[in-house]
DNA sequence: ATGAAAGCGCTAACAC
DNA sequence: GTGTTAGCGCTTTCAT
């Protein structure tokens, strides 16, 4: 291995001398300079950030802790974080909890032990509290990506999860519909009982049916509650359309749908939050409600940075992006209208 | 920040001793490891990975460089490194290169500068080769991921790109297709020479048409290459297949052809390798060949830490994964058959 | 079973 | 402009 003592003697200076041609910092001479760049050069030397991290207290390193690799959402919110932060000077590492509270406790552990300068925290739930509690205590910056944990209070880049869901509400009331189930994601999640609340509040507004039974509450991801599922659609008066809290919900219930020989939307209408991406810029079929995941994870990190250089005001920042409607082909009237 | 020396003195003993307590290193008396463990449970403590990383000169870290984090291939691979870097106690530092080698160099001084323990590689394409050669004289270890370069030796778990072309054209010429056109990453891309081989290999076997005007290459991500499909669609004898080289370019391919009026499967069948993960899961269209992308993570990984653990042999180790054809909609027998 | 000393590679603070 | 000293938080080596 090779140090910047080595680069000192062979230039011959001083390691402070090395250090500072490369750190651009102090005076030196351009003579001086060239020469030790020179050796530099030569023996391509590359300094260990190790070593910088232990002595500067920086690490120029932001965690990005995310709940599901999987969904398209978060890969494209990872892309965002990931430029944001190469432009910037940073590295992004990184963590996926599955939802899983232990999974996210362990990287946690790993966060604090690394030192990172700010973590980008997409918590389980509600019950993340205590990781965010020691990631305070430690003085480490975090900026909560869409969702929140109640009793904390820290820098927020989140989307209009209410707002949205209330879109999508008054677009299928539009088309018809009475009667909208709700397929949503747990309720120790944040945006769940957001998207919850614009249901409420889009029926409410428009005067269509409440009904406590028309909600199903599960998880997020992996959705296979077939029970839950077969309960809604076994109602008195089943409902001709469902409202999927995200993308991933909304695959399972269509898959689902499907087994049970309903389609979509001929025999019941579908739309969700989150858009497909990839699966959308192929077949254009499911109506979303779309939040901007690319910029969800750029201003993350532009915040978080901001904020670990001292750069943003000392109160909490809070962002909120909008989402768009995005009206296709999964959602149309109701039968009974047709 | 709480060191080693605060529990030290507050459980009375030497820096040592705590040292040993954390690491479960070397003899310690229970009383004492309990008295020590209490204080440390009590304080918080957390080591300073940076601190050990120095004198231990491991970091266990490992980084995991792609090409392309928007492609669900690598997204489900980094799925499956995450998984075994996490049960082996190794994080991943994570790096997109676009296949851009300028980007790609920008990581790897980052993964120098970081002294990583390893590295899962997946090229920008052949002149990554001096990126290569920086990581072999620091003797970091890295594992090709699906794609190699020439002129470097190194452990690698990759697809077989060639018989899984091979068995693509099988499966068109099969239905009937003789006139199928390639459309091909560049290549500077191990793996799209691989498929062009194969592509090849499998018309000649088959007897099916050989016309190298029928082959476009471009590039993996973003296929914009209107003028290039149409000089192939414009060919004396249209062909009636096309065989994308990765899901990317299937799904820039269909959209083209759709923007032309021509439709999928019904003018002109479309196959590819790779599969699409959830918008298959959602709507099972694509014909592919199916890699195992989860696998290529979690075994690419568990090869890397054999590697670095001086668990393997020292000979590089190569895995081939096969790939799977999945039979779906987009390829059916040609119009003149029909 | 426990501890003292030295050093991993770097930079901040201060001489000169 | 340049060099010296000290120390970041940890572990290795070798006494005791």
């Amino acid at each position: 291995m090779i140090t910047i003592y080595d680069i000192a003697k062979k230039a011959n200076v001083s390691a402070m001398t090395v250090s500072k041609v490369i750190n651009h910092t102090g005076r030196i001479s351009s003579a001086t300079r060239e020469r030790v760049q020179q050796v530099i050069d030569e023996l391509g030397y590359i300094p260990n950030s190790n070593a910088r991290s232990l002595v500067l207290q920086r690490t120029q390193m932001l965690s990005l802790l995310i709940t599901d690799i999987t969904n398209p959402f978060y890969t494209t919110l990872a892309r965002g974080a990931e430029d944001a932060a190469h432009l910037r000077g940073y590295r992004l590492l990184f963590g996926n909890s599955d939802e899983d509270y232990k999974k996210e406790k362990d990287y946690v552990d790993a966060i604090l032990s690394t030192r990172v300068d700010g973590v980008l925290f997409a918590p389980a739930g509600d019950r993340s509290l205590q990781h965010l509690k020691q990631l305070q205590e430690r003085h480490i910056p975090f900026v909560f990506l869409d969702r929140t944990v109640p009793g904390i209070t820290s820098d927020i880049i989140a989307g209009d999860s209410r707002e949205g869901a209330i879109a999508l509400i008054r677009y299928l009331v539009q088309l018809g519909h009475r009667r909208i189930a709700l397929v949503n994601g747990s309720s120790e999640v944040s945006t769940a009982r957001l998207r919850e609340e614009g249901y409420i509040a889009g029926l409410r507004e428009t005067g269509a049916d409440i009904n406590p039974e028309l909600v199903l509450r599960t998880g997020y991801r992996d959705f296979s509650d077939e029970e839950g599922l077969d309960r809604l659609l076994s109602q008195p008066d089943q409902p001709t359309a469902i409202f999927a809290a995200n993308n991933m919900l909304a695959i399972g219930v269509i898959r689902l749908l499907r087994k049970r020989g309903l389609r979509v939307p001929e025999d019941i209408s579908v739309v969700c939050f989150d858009d497909l991406d990839l699966a959308s810029a192929f077949d254009p079929f499911l109506t979303v409600a779309a939040q901007p995941a690319y910029e969800f994870g750029f201003q993350g990190v532009q915040m978080l940075i901001d904020r670990i250089e001292g750069k943003s005001p000392s109160e909490a920042q809070t962002v909120i992006l909008p989402s768009e409607l995005r009206i296709r082909a999964s959602a149309t009237a109701p039968r009974e209208q047709k």
